[in-house]
DNA sequence: CGAAATTACGACTGGCGTAAGTATC
DNA sequence: GATACTTACGCCAGTCGTAATTTCG
């Protein structure tokens, strides 16, 4: 038995479904496109997944919706590395293109709405962050270029400080504590695995990964900063009694000099040292069966937050570091 | 109670609800662009709706989630015509860029898939017809070079003829005869209402609309077509015994002419004589009290209908004629 | 009052998740 | 067997429709 409405109704679906197909509204639509985005810049629809904070399955519901719709493969299967058909590649031109004047169209509408400029002071605690940071504050730069974009110089012990005492709007750490003192937000960036780095002919180069043992009677090569700092000494060795000699340097090249010549080892971000890895003279190896890992947060005013360009800074900081360094881990939020 | 598995799905869809918010993966949909330009095109939301064979209703709700997601309202309130506000103009600009180029796509994509050209042999009964199908044809060519496209030309008593006999693979017909018949597929095109013409000086023009019987007396002036094919003979006239003394002219301004002149009365398709009527020598009455309405239809070898480039032929005649000629109605699908 | 828009409410369904299956290296 | 993708199945959130209400000319 079906009402009167429930009849109209299902006249309509049935409308609507006819509509669909014979006057080819299209069905795509803009997920698709991100679908597309994401899937060719990560490689593979589990990555592609991640990145949206979506599953596999998703993602595979998706690429077969479209591939039904046109009647074409997006991408051949059972390749490696994953390769577009001319379908898929067509469609991903278009994503580019169209995803990218969406997000001009947005970064316009924030300054209709939000009126007038702004400033945004970065601070970051971390050396190698320098590597993601001048990019994505160049693309941001472009978008916003109204406003004033400074970087916080100088090394400071209590980074939150700076936000406190208004002299940065944003910071970058590695630790997250939680919101709430002075209604500090924290947004998470990414994860990323922190990798022992050996001489290739030092005798733990053969290990599957490195236990907190390994360093004890080891040289261990860092950045000059304090050991709170450094998560492999605050993590990995400090809570087994490991506590290493210490040798410094200020740049990755210089660390892993003195890692080749044997001078010593290193703990660093795995992204920070993948091209080195490749050259051979030093060795990438897990800490601990599981691994460690280490997360990047940037921190901002709640009120700071809600600002658009704010936002598409994060954005920008997560898109370049995703499509130029390796191995990264989406967070998620909160 | 809820179940394990139903757990996690409500922590997912927080997460997804989280994300969404946080990481500013932007609920702007193509849907919503299709629905800015019908609105511009069509100057309000129903007339929208009814294009996007979607209700006012639905209208609203689209546009109301954009404005709630920017927080500004995309058109101003209480105004006619409809104005955009800035943020609305932007969307539009963006709507505008963003559908030619997804149609662009769609059509490379076609092209791919299809492989080969292929033709389009279009024939007119109508003679006001070539108002729209020489625009549309025109769009189409720059669309589909590689089509051959043709128009054949002649007056045919039986159009379907010229689709059975393979010498045409469109004929636009005002008659909608069900499908079947060796295969061939009625599309439609779009509705519109014949209004009676009559010169400002005649009695009738005082009339609030014309009934059959106001026919007695006069001349009817129309184009040199059978009078089967005339809806306002067929459909109003006949049926009530009015047969009217006749006489025809090619073209519509003839037509008119006769009509300023008190030669005759005339009926037609209101959107072939709008330009005319503010010129008021001339005015438009409508047939019965409720209207007499006339419809278009394409009709394509079923075959033929499932080529990408015959599907686009008919949404460039419709999106053309919508765009151009007043007072059109769209219709539903079969 | 009619035409246009908003809104409360509810129906459906399509998009996505879980989990199990298939396939490839 | 690990990794990559597909698929069966089910849930619900979001999208749309109906209808009542408001608003304006």
């Amino acid at each position: 038995m079906v009402s009167s409405a429930n009849l109209h109704y299902y006249a309509n679906s049935l409308f609507k479904y006819l509509s669909l197909n014979l006057f080819m509204i299209s069905m795509l639509e803009l997920r698709h496109l991100h679908m597309l985005k994401a899937l060719v810049e990560s490689g593979n629809l589990s990555r592609a997944a991640q990145r949206l904070h979506l599953t596999q399955s998703a993602i595979s519901h998706q690429v077969k919706q479209i591939e039904d719709h046109y009647g074409v493969l997006v991408f051949e299967r059972k390749t490696q590395p994953l390769r577009l058909t001319a379908t898929g590649q067509r469609l991903h031109v278009l994503a580019e293109t169209v995803l990218a004047q969406v997000a001009e169209a947005e970064r316009d509408i924030a300054r209709i709405v939000e009126g007038q400029a702004g400033r945004l002071r970065v601070a970051v605690e971390c050396h190698t962050c320098f590597e993601w940071l001048m990019p994505a504050m160049d693309i941001f730069r472009e978008h916003w270029s109204e406003i004033e974009l400074d970087l916080v110089s100088g090394f400071h012990a209590d980074p939150l400080a700076l936000l406190r005492e208004d002299r940065a709007d944003l910071v970058v750490v590695s630790e997250h504590r939680k919101h709430g003192a002075n209604g500090v937000v924290y947004h998470p960036l990414f994860g990323f695995e922190i990798i022992g780095i050996v001489s290739r002919l030092h005798r733990l180069a053969q290990k599957e990964y490195l236990t907190p043992q390994d360093f004890t009677d080891e040289t261990l090569v860092t950045y000059p900063v304090p050991e709170e700092m450094l998560d492999v000494i605050r993590i990995f060795l400090k809570p087994h009694g490991v506590e290493p000699k210490r040798r410094t340097a200020e740049l990755t090249v210089a660390i892993l000099q003195l890692v080749a010549s044997r001078r010593g080892i290193s703990a660093m971000p795995s992204w920070a040292v993948q091209g080195y890895l490749r050259t051979g003279y030093v060795q990438g190896l897990r800490l601990g069966k599981e691994g460690l890992f280490g997360e990047l947060y940037a921190v901002t005013h709640g009120e700071a937050a809600k600002t658009a360009y704010m936002q598409d800074f994060l954005e920008t900081v997560r898109a370049v570091s995703f499509n130029t360094l390796p191995g990264l881990i989406p967070l998620s939020p909160a």
